[in-house]
DNA sequence: CCCGGCGCTGACAACGTTGTCCAGGGGCTA
DNA sequence: TAGCCCCTGGACAACGTTGTCAGCGCCGGG
């Protein structure tokens, strides 16, 4: 029985035709090959046409670890941040894949669950499969161990956060900024009890918007009492004990500030299963997000624009490998204030004396 | 002046140090290198420890490029979905990657914004990288063009709609079944008049939700207009236009079930805008999303679990490729209604003779 | 004392591609 | 018609790693 089945029946399975089967099925050398598939100049509209024929007889696909080996460039490039599932994150990794494609770059990614140590692993391992460059959102502080691939020339941004011990590139959100002008209109509305809720004390964002916090309160010349303060993981059942006691306290709280998203949406719900007695809590969080206009009232925030921070960074990151030099940048994107209603609402009478 | 800076300045930029320089530094051959950095038995601890100060002094990391070369495997997969940026897409994508990293591979991923040409670019840039597996969430119809690379041991599963025109594994939600009881549960609380937007038709999911719609108004005994139905866009022009016209029209429906989480959202923010005498309508959305039991009222959804569809589907990719046979599986996972009040809304008095 | 075997090490080829370089043939010009 | 140049095609090395295999020295047993 001869075999007339088309190219799969030809090799055996797992085994894939080079260009060297295609060369010889062609009648042609290997080189030639090279070119067609690459359309390179110098080759007969005749000659390509049977290279043609013998790449789809055989399903042939070139080798991209081969071709990235011989030309030292991946078109790759690395994309780690906190978690892939995370809102915030979907538009910011959207973005960043964008531009990469406009470049003809895949992106490679990976979530480092804000675990230092999973970060490193994770980079390292990007770097070892020759990235061009990374965007990275830090979960750690020390970054002394990138010093060697970036001497080495992977190019490397860092977003929403700055790299700790190492100069290096970085796109961020004005925290501070976005903290205060919060904060100010709370106060501006009559508040003078206000709560902060936010992220680990580790994390740059956090400790920036507690600075924010901070500032407003006291060029209100207005008091800051510890138990208005909680930083933590953003977990549920820890943000909604804190935002709790804030809350329950003897002097409670009239307003809450959210230090991001997650803490947002755990705010909203604990707000909403308050007895009905109980007079309104005002609320603004750091972070817009979806339907937040329409729940009753909406919620006012501050918004960032995670796509303009992937886009930012990814533009930057394109132009250090298309040879720009220069220190590195730190650019810093500004926020919005967006009243919806929630971070209107008056303190209750008996708060203002 | 000589050089005794560190290990930087001893190669020039953008060239990286090989296991041969390694050899050389320490004073080895280049496979008791390689040994050590593989953690291969049969390494004196004396040697081992010279290799490894020249590793650190050199800044030494593996080219995975050329261990893929080599061995042949390279321990990543692909993901192809259809958005990023999709909320419905963040637990999934998180899912694979789980997984994945429990199998000690990558994941390189990229969206095909529902475009089939840009689908099959995108996978066939995959395959060329090799990747070991394939976990694709189709927007074409037609994927013959992956019969090479399937027979070449490709691993692959599609996930969330089933391959078109090839033999694959597929993992998917239960569409028409979920539909069926969705429509069926608005029946039961006394609409005669549902209307159905949806997704593209030529989406598998949108015209299995589709069918299942059809099959419980039939099941009651109920007429279906065509004005009651529109496939299209996700886009919050086409389903406001949509949605608006059906809630206009001479006899307007009184529930409305939305096809998918971006439907669901566009018309919740129609409803919310109708002027204040409107009789309430009652709705259901296919896609459970995040603050769906916060708004008044609650959203009532099908829910399907993301997750566990990203999950079930790369067990079942990396079952493959540790040589689990047999023909390809069709996994269809269950769907859940949750009411929480949109959906639980009687219809207006007078519709009801 | 000699031999077999074992533990450690290194030389070498191969993975599939691309860059360099050279050869041959055909057409054009003097 | 002869010589030169350009156009096409191919041989070969190199990219950095790993698998194979062979060699060397040392130890224990006969």
């Amino acid at each position: 029985m001869t075999d007339t089945a088309p190219s799969t029946a030809t090799r055996r399975y797992g085994t894939r035709p080079t260009m060297k089967d295609v060369a010889a099925r062609a009648g042609v050398g290997l080189k030639t090959v090279s070119r067609v598939v690459n359309g390179e100049p110098g080759v007969t509209p005749d000659t390509e046409r049977r290279v043609q024929e013998a790449i789809t007889a055989l399903g042939f696909r070139r080798n991209d670890s081969a071709r990235i080996l011989r030309k030292g460039r991946t078109a790759s490039i690395g994309l780690v941040l906190e978690d892939l599932a995370d809102p915030f994150y979907g538009p910011l990794s959207r973005a960043v894949e964008e531009i990469a494609r406009a470049h003809g770059a895949l992106l490679i990614n990976g979530s480092s669950a804000e675990d230092p140590e999973r970060e490193q692993e994770l980079v390292l391992a990007l770097c070892a499969r020759r990235v061009d460059g990374l965007v990275i959102i830090p979960a750690g502080h020390d970054h002394r161990y990138l010093a060697p691939e970036m001497a080495a020339g992977v190019a490397t941004v860092f977003v929403d956060r700055p790299a700790g011990r190492v100069d290096a590139d970085a796109v961020l959100s004005d925290s501070f900024g976005g903290s205060r002008d919060a904060i100010a209109h709370l106060i501006a509305h009559g508040h003078r009890r206000i709560g902060f809720v936010g992220d680990l004390p580790g994390i740059h964002t956090a400790t920036e918007r507690l600075r924010g916090y901070h500032a407003a309160m006291s060029d209100a010349g207005l008091p800051v009492h510890d138990a208005w303060v909680s930083l933590g993981p953003t977990d549920p059942e820890r943000v909604r004990a804190a935002a709790t006691a804030m809350l329950n306290a003897a002097e409670p709280v009239t307003a809450l500030f959210a230090g991001n998203n997650r803490v947002t949406v755990t705010v909203v719900r604990v707000l909403a299963e308050r007895p009905e007695p109980a007079a309104p809590v005002a609320l603004v969080g750091f972070d817009d997000f979806e339907l937040a206009d329409l729940l009753s009232p909406g919620i006012t925030v501050i918004a960032q624009d995670s796509a303009q921070l992937g886009r930012t960074a990814a533009d930057l990151l394109f132009r250090r490998l298309d040879g720009a030099g220069g220190d590195p940048q730190r650019v810093v994107l500004p926020t919005r204030l967006i009243p919806r209603g929630s971070g209107e609402l008056p303190p209750p009478a008996t708060s203002t004396p």
